[in-house]
DNA sequence: TTTTCCATGTAACTCGTTACATGATTTC
DNA sequence: GAAATCATGTAACGAGTTACATGGAAAA
């Protein structure tokens, strides 16, 4: 549903076909959305024959190469758009998060490996978090607020694997013995 | 992958069947999970298949009771579950926001809805944070962890949600023009 | 001359959910 | 007598992914 409502919002600025779309995604979006092409395409032709787009000219046809649908958004469009713009904003999704299970299962794992493996945790959320802060653009605008998103979300993910990382040395530690 | 590894882990500890593990998983698990009575027994059954489940006697057959299926773990089981713990615990999965796409196109709704959607969203936010907090159990060992998890992940949503709701107030302020 | 770019798709598949089916037994 | 509990499943569906197909043009 956040994948309509994507290309919906993105056709509201632009007439654009599909691979320029996709370009753009994976520019400039990746970070924050993992629609894949084979699905935009998809959704594309879905949405045009739900009547939410209609294939326009292509304004400048270049010869020589693939022909291209180049979409634009139709009133009815506009009104999905806004209509799933709603719906999502207020969908309070609970999230799960796969590692969770393994957290839940950390006393199967001897402790010198569980603090390996989540040190190597530890520092692959770091360079995420690093190419985040240094991806070029949506310096200004509302993306900078979902890139901030993902910083703040990053940084919490980091706060709370220090809590586990703490938590599996004082394990270990008394596993050792508070009598060494 | 992570149901597969939930199962397996419930399972390595304690012998049972589908309806009791069902049962456990919606009380004790629901705020971390979201797998589904059906894909519990379909799962069940393929890791009976593929070697890590065993079927075992029911140790207590109540009688005038439909026949329950028993599973216990095999040692193929036990490789299999230290595999997909190690696996999951590397794993960096790169999370995705739905809401991301509304922010995204905040712009395309006048402030003063933008700002109601905001805040219906936070008092969401905060209802789960409450229920969340005041979960009884899980008061010690790991899964005190992931629970701890979810808090910390819900607190990081009301600061980026603050932020976003400072961001549309001050887009408002400009749009009435600073002339006022 | 092989690779990359442009541009669109399809077919097969995986994973999971929803809704439903069954049937006895205990509780309201 | 109706509803909930116990216990297991199936069938149909939906959303999305992967891998592949196509075919000309430009760049390496």
């Amino acid at each position: 549903m956040h994948r309509q409502l994507l290309l919906l919002g993105l056709l509201r600025r632009e007439d654009m076909h599909g691979y320029r779309l996709n370009e753009f995604i994976e520019r400039d979006m990746a970070f924050c959305t993992d629609i894949k092409k084979p699905t935009a395409y998809y959704l594309l032709d879905r949405l045009a024959d739900e009547g939410y787009l209609a294939e326009v000219d292509d304004p400048e046809p270049a010869d020589g190469r693939p022909p291209r649908k180049t979409f634009g958004i139709t009133p009815e469009g506009e009104r999905r758009f806004a209509e799933l713009l709603r719906q999502n904003l207020q969908a309070v999704d609970a999230p799960t998060f796969p590692v969770d299970m393994s957290i839940a299962f950390l006393d199967a794992l001897p402790p010198g490996e569980a603090l390996a493996l989540l040190h190597a945790r530890e520092a692959a959320l770091r360079a995420r978090l690093e190419s985040i802060r240094e991806t070029p653009g949506h310096r200004s605008g509302a993306l900078r607020l979902v890139v901030d998103h993902h910083i703040t979300y990053l940084e919490c993910e980091l706060d709370w694997l220090a809590e586990v990382i703490a938590w599996v040395e004082t394990q270990d530690a008394d596993q050792e013995g508070p009598s060494t």
